[in-house]
DNA sequence: GCCAACGTTGGC
DNA sequence: GCCAACGTTGGC
């Protein structure tokens, strides 16, 4: 089984939003970055992912999904009133993707990127997530980086 | 294949 | 709102 980090921006979709979801569960669409795609191609059901919130007051981690279902065409591509429509992909031969993610838990606060940036140095050195410029909304997490964000949530 | 221009991301 | 960093596009 494989660690991933998720980015999503609260104001469009956060973790509360997961948490009201049927079945707590939704599908990833909107990735639109082919490194992104790749590694969404890369997880298997029962993977397990960061659930982080960028682009707000408070960045960070603040919960942990299950990948429910692997990936699949992501049909909002098709769709020309959708805001991530892309002309390019073809429903006969897709180009972007998205898997379902389901909600395992919901942290008691934020582990805050402010805090993940105090152990960048040592504990959680080499995470994709801080390395400079890293503009990646799907990461790969190391199993060694993973228990250390999940004990920083304790 | 190079690279300038442009658009996007995301922290601050 | 600013801006650094990066990905993509398209002219040549």
């Amino acid at each position: 089984m494989a660690y991933w980090l998720m980015k999503s921006e609260p104001g469009v979709f956060g973790i509360d939003d997961l948490a009201k979801a049927e079945r707590k569960t939704t599908h990833w669409d909107g990735v639109r970055n082919f490194q992104a795609r790749n590694f969404m191609r890369d997880m298997r059901r029962g993977d397990r992912a960061l659930f982080y919130h960028s682009n707000c007051d408070e960045p960070g981690v603040v919960g942990v999904v299950t990948i429910a279902k692997e990936a699949y065409p992501d049909h909002t591509a098709f769709d020309k009133d959708d805001p991530h429509f892309d002309s390019d992909s073809d429903p006969k031969k897709p180009r972007w993707y998205m898997v379902d993610v389901k909600l395992e838990r919901k942290f008691r606060g934020t582990v805050t990127l402010a805090t993940l940036r105090q152990h960048e140095q040592r504990a959680l050195k080499g995470l994709t997530l801080l390395k400079r410029g890293n503009r990646l909304s799907i990461t790969p997490v190391g199993a060694a980086h993973w228990k250390f964000i999940l004990a920083l949530a304790e």
